[in-house]
DNA sequence: CGAAACTTGGAATATTGTATTCCGAAATGA
DNA sequence: TCATTTCGGAATACAATATTCCAAGTTTCG
């Protein structure tokens, strides 16, 4: 995940000094390269310690750190691919310009979340996936269907998953969670009241909550044993969740493919349930 | 250039101390962004002082300065063969080689699905789609997530929409349709039973229908009015729908985004639908 | 051949930059 | 309203970088 992507999702969040700050190296990363930490607090009109400080919020063990990511988001920041698109899409484009700027920003949501998880935490979540007694999958409006998409090929592993849309459904079945089982919440904001309080509920009862959320601060990566990340381009799609969706199927995805590895045995469940449903074709 | 090219090209006609300490930034360029200038000169067995004039007769300001060129050429250095990858997935490939074979077969899927369909096709359902009374979408298995995801823009856009999985209840919606409707059907293979009968019973009852389906010949696209393709990379990612349903979810994403162009009213609706949803925030 | 001029690279030092501590002010909460 | 926490700047301690200076080794040329 770029920094400056991470200050973008952060930065609303942010005090005034840090956003100041945050703002001044979104505006030109370039500059900021070139600044010594009291120069750059000089030009934001902020102390030099809060420079420092607002590094190491961040993550990051200091300024010099933080001029290293922004370095390294800047030099790949050109790297954009062929016969891709970016753009806003309004009005008057035309049909084929419609088409590639979506295409455009689906691959840019599906990269960047593919750069937005660690390889660690994308393992802890499969040995929870394929090792837990069962699986409750929670997710509300379009999360729901991307839960649902996800519970479809966890049950042609012939793992135990359970998924409702009924959210009253949803909290009964966290109830009956324990300490084998986990629990996979979706939820674009990490805000949704209901996904919330169903991960609070199974963390409380002892289940592994794994979370699939936005990069910014929210409460339901807050309180997840295992994080991981979805990064969507609401700026060029306007309106509608299109690309959360797609970061979030993609990540799915993802997850599932690499199951299939852990799994030996994965592809004789996958030729039963394909076989079985070749009954129900014309 | 990058500079660790510059180095291997210039490091023969260096005197003693410079290219011992090229040598070592080329070896391991990771491991000296985290040296100091002094740091780097202990490991390499030389002086500090010699460390900055290294950098400064390679054109630098100054260490620093080094440093965020080397930083910059190792971050382009690790993306550099990370394009888009089209290949099958198996079971020795890493995390990066799944994750950029992934998104290369959803970049060619969404590709190919964007040009297997025609403009006058396309124009013809978006007409129908917003002028029609009410829309029923139909669709089992994967296709069945497409509708309801479909579903649920349309209703952001105040249309009348039907979904129902349960195939018996969509069975009875279709019973209910006449010529001021529209049937939007969803099937890949375009031979699902429940999906097939559906349209039949729509067509007969004077409703219009629209297929979206694979590009093969197949008894849903025969029979429908519109025909919409979809197309899928199942060859690489092996097992499970995943390519067929993003190609699926491309072409009605892109007919969300046209429909938003037909109704000019389309962002109040938007609007409302999504502070509506806002309630439900933490 | 040998002294002047130049090059190399390290030690010392001056300069600059970074990180921490401390404290008052503002915000938050009981 | 008073206690507690958070925020952010000033001062300061600490660290890193750049420059200067010098000694030893090289080259140049009378």
């Amino acid at each position: 995940m770029s920094v400056l992507k991470l200050l973008e999702a952060q930065k609303a969040g942010m005090t005034l000094a840090d956003r100041q700050i945050a703002e001044f190296i979104l505006d030109d990363p370039g500059r900021m390269l070139e600044l010594s930490s009291a120069a750059l607090a000089e030009a934001t009109g902020r102390s030099q310690s809060s420079v420092v400080k607002f590094s190491q919020k961040l993550g990051y063990a200091g300024y010099q750190q933080l001029k290293l990511a922004v370095n390294k988001a800047k030099a790949l920041e050109w790297h954009a691919p062929g016969g891709v698109i970016h753009g806003t899409i309004d009005a008057s484009d035309s049909y084929v310009t419609i088409l590639q700027k979506l295409i455009g920003s689906k691959l840019l949501s599906m990269r960047e979340t593919s750069s937005a998880n660690n390889e660690e935490a994308v393992d802890a979540a499969l040995a929870k996936l394929s090792s837990a007694r069962k699986v409750l999958l929670a997710g509300v409006g379009a999360s729901s269907l991307v839960a649902a998409d996800f519970s479809y090929k966890l049950l042609k592993l012939g793992r135990t998953v359970l998924l409702n849309s009924d959210s009253h459904i949803q909290i009964s079945n966290a109830s009956a969670l324990d300490e084998s089982d986990a629990l996979m919440a979706l939820s674009h904001s990490g805000r949704s009241v209901e996904t919330v309080r169903i991960a609070e509920l199974a963390k409380r009862r002892g289940a592994t909550v794994i979370s699939v959320t936005g990069m910014q601060t929210n409460p339901l990566a807050e309180l997840a044993d295992i994080r991981l990340f979805t990064v969507a381009d609401e700026d060029r799609v306007r309106s509608s969740a299109i690309t959360a969706r797609d970061a979030q199927l993609m990540l799915m995805d993802m997850l599932f493919i690499m199951l299939l590895r852990y799994q030996t045995d994965a592809n004789d469940f996958i030729h039963d349930s394909e076989s079985a449903v070749t009954v129900f074709k014309v």
